[in-house]
DNA sequence: CACATAATGATACGATGTATCAATACGTAC
DNA sequence: GTACGTATTGATACATCGTATCATTATGTG
């Protein structure tokens, strides 16, 4: 019923900077720096973060790269309830997300009875529905071993 | 199933002042102020809104008063994909909101399934759940008759 | 009333993100 | 390869959301 989808595969590589070609726009050298780098992390990561790793990249590039590629739809924004939203990899699947409150690790499920529910009841509820977020804080298995926290 | 709490009573006006007096915090003309226009709101409103609403009261003072109603439990902040956080009175039920993705408006609904699926869910992810969200976004039923937008 | 302290508001600041715009890099046509 | 039109960049300024600071004011209590 619930595939973690955490230990498998990641969609073959995907190679960020040919979709934003296929969409038009060119390859530049600040867009392969900024691709290269999410192509590498993926966990869960904020704009300033990736930011300040790459100092030779100006600022609103990073963020303006990360629009393109939230756009084309190959980066999932998470808006957290406190500090700044986190982005992942997507991945072809349709999922949901899991947040440790304590450490901030991101991390993925899936589940289709999730989905039918959700379905059941846009059904009954007045408006078109056109998408729907979920996600489950924990305290990971990391944080519990490690109270002082 | 389903059941819309839009149209059932708000829990017997609670006193939101008394609830502040109760944790100790004094009843100020200020904070007198910031919670009757909450009570007259409740819809999904921005703290800036509110600020603006109220410009004999100090902006961070309405941002103090808010964050101590959060904590009280009697407000609900709801991160939304783009742009300020909205808040909406909290009821004594555990419910999900609704979000119109062209008027921005708040709805709310409850569904004991989704609340069994969640719980089926998180007992089978490592880690400890503490908590969940869940939002649909939708057009509504008055946006739909004026599609201009 | 007097006192201790909680609360306020002005201001500055930090974080996140966007607009502007001159300078630069890129793709294309030759 | 050169020339050209345009997409892109980066510096800067700006907008929004929210918090820290701190002198001043208001509140509750003895």
């Amino acid at each position: 019923m619930i595939q973690d989808i955490n230990t498998t595969p990641r969609i073959s590589r995907p190679d960020l900077l040919a979709i934003l070609e296929d969409q038009g726009y060119r390859p530049t050298n600040q867009r392969r720096d900024v691709v290269s780098l999410l192509e590498r992390k993926g966990e869960g990561f904020t704009v300033e973060e990736v930011s300040g790793e790459l100092p030779g990249v100006g600022r609103a590039t990073v963020y303006r790269t990360i629009k393109l590629l939230l756009k084309a739809g190959v980066l999932c924004k998470l808006a957290l309830p406190d500090g700044a939203p986190k982005y992942i990899m997507a991945r072809a699947e349709h999922h949901h997300h899991t947040v440790c409150v304590k450490c901030g690790t991101v991390g993925e499920f899936r589940d289709t009875t999730v989905e039918r529910v959700l379905r059941a009841v846009g059904a009954e509820i007045p408006g078109e529905i056109v998408g729907h977020r979920m996600e489950l804080y924990l305290v990971c298995l990391d944080c519990q071993d490690r109270p002082e926290g």
